[in-house]
DNA sequence: ACGATATTTCGCGCGGAGACGAAATGGTAA
DNA sequence: TTACCATTTCGTCTCCGCGCGAAATATCGT
């Protein structure tokens, strides 16, 4: 199969053309993560996070490590892919939902990852803890 | 409605998540092209390029001004759209595709407008003249 | 060995992207 | 006015993206 650089270029854009992927690139920038830590965040299916990372991987914008029973995800761009990511950071700006994203990280993995995984595990209080949403006031901005 | 960064940033992947329209931007690096110089390189329905440039006008990748019967479209980044605009041509190379398109351009633009847009117009003739490729030699890359 | 569990694969359904041709639109020329 | 023509809009079709849950896979703890 031949790829023509337009063709990488295409599928490059493709994998960043999606929300959800793009905010897993901005967590991953403090580092690699689980997918269940990303699951906790993102609030979607295990199955749908697991496919969106193997777009990103596939558009050589992270790589994964094994660990037991976890995968770890970390950034790893390649080729086209290096200079996209670096241009991504500035694009994004402050974005309120990266923004919370990252604080709900923050408070995630001080805990283990163990607890994270649980079934029990109650992602909804930490949310409230950690991106403390202030009460909508009177003509506060959207 | 309010529109993120995320929001933003995902919509200008998408317009440049499609080799057609990385073409048409490509193409409009040398000034600005009507819908039927367009249609001439490509080859699709007008219709279709029509779509593809209301995709691109909507990500505030391209502008658009009316002279007569004929649109002429042209390159004006606004917003994210200039730097990841920039970003683009050092990704493309020296693309297969591209470069070809630009070729078929160049004899393209020398003719009157007029001409193109006629039914009787024979692009593949002008494509034989200005694509010339290479009869394929033995053993030649693919 | 056995059960628990993190992740992936698979099949399904829904909605949107992208192609076309036909018809509508807006402007030119006769 | 009338005919013509470049472009857009619209309807329709097909196919892909993306969500889910169930089942398969791989690894750990007991």
């Amino acid at each position: 199969m031949v790829t023509t650089a337009l063709d990488l270029l295409t599928r490059l854009h493709k994998a960043l053309a999606h929300p959800v992927r793009v905010r897993i690139l901005a967590m991953l920038r403090g580092g690699e993560l689980c997918v269940c830590q990303l699951n906790a965040v993102i609030g979607l299916a295990p199955s749908t996070i697991s496919a969106h990372l193997t777009d990103l991987k596939d558009a050589g914008l992270v790589a994964e490590r094994k660990a037991g029973r976890w995968v770890h995800y970390r950034l790893e761009p390649e080729g086209l892919a290096r200079p996209a990511l670096a241009a991504l950071w500035p694009a994004l700006g402050d974005d309120a939902q990266v923004t919370e994203d990252a604080a709900l990280l923050g408070g995630l993995t001080k805990l283990p990852v163990e607890a994270i995984c649980r079934p029990d595990f109650d992602v909804a209080a930490l949310r409230r803890a950690c991106c403390r949403v202030p009460s909508r006031r009177r003509g506060a901005r959207a």
